[in-house]
DNA sequence: CGACTTGATAACTTTTGAGTATCAAGTGGC
DNA sequence: GCCACTTGATACTCAAAAGTTATCAAGTCG
């Protein structure tokens, strides 16, 4: 059997009429016959009863009719999800997530990235950060997230500047230096600061370590947190300061938390994360969801001059 | 698209492998190549990423790979289908029911048929005896039923003899003739019987009317009666007594009603229910329909004999 | 580095789908 | 009741395309 018999088929079943139904399928009528024939005979039973009147369904043509009509739409249907497959906007995609730091454009990302392909199921995989590269390496993840300063991005990875801003120091409210619009870092010295868990999250400490470091300031004694909203919490309630990256927790913690710049400069104290994604052998959905993000990332921004 | 591209791409994506493929469909390597080839084209998207190691599926052919295997499993089915239908296990068949006198067999009959034809969707159409020639006719049923003394059945119509017997006098358990083994005719001269409304049904008033009729005997008032729940109901409640047939009815009623066949004899005392259906033209499942009930019908005697 | 994969290409053969002409068998108007 | 006209089926021919063999370029692997 072939798909031809059955579109065939339909044609005749439809037209009850192997004249009208050749003249449909652009054929000569006794081609028609010859195929209906080859199909009945494929099927093992008679679909048509040919009077010399016209045509009429069997039972079983009645049924095969609704079968091919069905094969011969979901053919259609196969072809369109393949193409749809290809451009992108079709599949599975999984992507890294660092809760810690997507928070303010992963929603408003997946959000616009579900608006424009529905049909695209996306997962996201928790992963700190250089656990990623491997994650993309394997296949496990289509785009990751990296800082400028972390882990060296190897050579066959794209990458793109999702945020960037200043590492500031994280105050509950009610400090005795939120008052100022910047602070300096000798005011921390000696002092306690908060910090990711090291043994899972380990950047966060050496961060901060390298900033006063690099300072000639000395650094406190490092009290580690369990995530990200334990930070917030602690600060917000006076428990201490952290160092964080200006913009990206602002949204989720605009109450009890100030973020103020220091006064000293350089370069450690710029924050920047890249999306990275394979150069080569990428599925389009990934460069979709990069051009997404891309126009989230550039949206947000002009928003925000607007405000 | 032709099936055929499907099952070769099938192939080939199973196999990973161009050389195994050909070899599992049976074909060159180069017409497989070129049948894959046309296939993508057709489909308008990449399905394969040949490299000389071999093959691995693009994002879309993984996405094919799955309709394509549905499509020729429903293609499968599809004949399966229409040859069920041939052989009247598949399809929808409409029987006519008369709820007075089917009682005795219709529910084993279903159930049977439905054992033996699982995907048959069987309706019944609650019709009075002559409706069913037209509705036959029509093809509204595919069985009917007829009294042998009724209708006559035009000739491009088979039958099958369902039951057969006595018409007797149906009274109250509690009526003073109860006892006797037979009772005669005389015995109820001008008396009152029941029957059905003669509006719906004027058959059974008229049978009753001609057996007083053709033995001399005086015939009185009729009282109409809507259905056989209440006919019985009325009888086993000693407000009259009515002419039915002596087995269609026991089963319903084995306790308040009793039959007692007539002194009397003659042929229009028989009763005789033949299932009715047309000789050509007709679905296969009619007729597996009608050796159910044969068979049922053929049982039920021989249980009632061992019993 | 060469033997051995891989899939693609080219040239040729065979199959088969499709075309033309014609036929037998019913239907319907007169 | 008959003839014109319809229906789908058949016979034969042709051309498209599926399939075959032989060969190639490009990789892998011992």
């Amino acid at each position: 059997m072939e798909l031809r018999h059955l579109r065939y088929y339909v044609a005749v079943a439809e037209e009850l009429s192997f004249r009208r139904a050749a003249e449909r399928v652009r054929v000569a009528q006794p081609a028609l016959s010859k195929q209906i024939k080859d199909l009945e005979y494929d099927v093992g039973a008679k679909l048509l009863d040919r009077n010399t009147a016209g045509v009429a369904l069997t039972d079983a043509g009645a049924i095969f009719l609704v079968e091919a009509r069905e094969i011969l739409a979901h053919a259609e249907r196969a072809s369109a999800k393949a193409r749809e497959a290809e451009a992108g906007s079709r599949g599975a995609l999984t992507v890294a997530n660092v809760s810690a730091i997507s928070a303010s454009f992963m929603p408003a990302t997946l959000s616009e990235f579900h608006t424009r392909y529905p049909e695209v199921d996306v997962s996201l995989e928790e992963l700190v950060l250089p656990e990623q590269i491997d994650a993309l390496e394997a296949g496990k993840i289509q785009v990751g997230f990296t800082m400028g300063q972390g882990t060296p991005i190897p050579k066959h990875f794209e990458q793109f500047k999702v945020l960037e801003s200043e590492i500031c120091l994280a105050m509950g409210r009610d400090h005795p230096l939120a008052r100022q619009k910047r602070v300096s870092l000798h005011d921390f010295e000696s002092k306690q600061v908060l910090c990711f868990d090291p043994a899972r999250y380990p950047l966060h400490r050496d961060m901060i370590r390298q900033i006063f470091d690099r300072r000639g300031v000395k650094c406190g004694r490092f009290k580690p947190v369990s995530s990200i909203e334990s930070l917030h919490a602690l600060i917000e309630g006076g428990q201490g300061v952290s160092f964080l990256a200006g913009t990206s927790d602002r949204r989720r913690s605009s109450d009890g938390v100030v973020f103020k710049p220091l006064r000293e400069s350089g370069d450690d104290l710029r924050f920047e994360l890249f999306a990275i994604w394979k150069r080569q052998q990428v599925s389009q959905l990934a460069l979709n969801f990069v051009e997404v993000l891309r126009l989230v990332c550039g949206k947000k921004k002009t928003a925000k001059k607007a405000a």
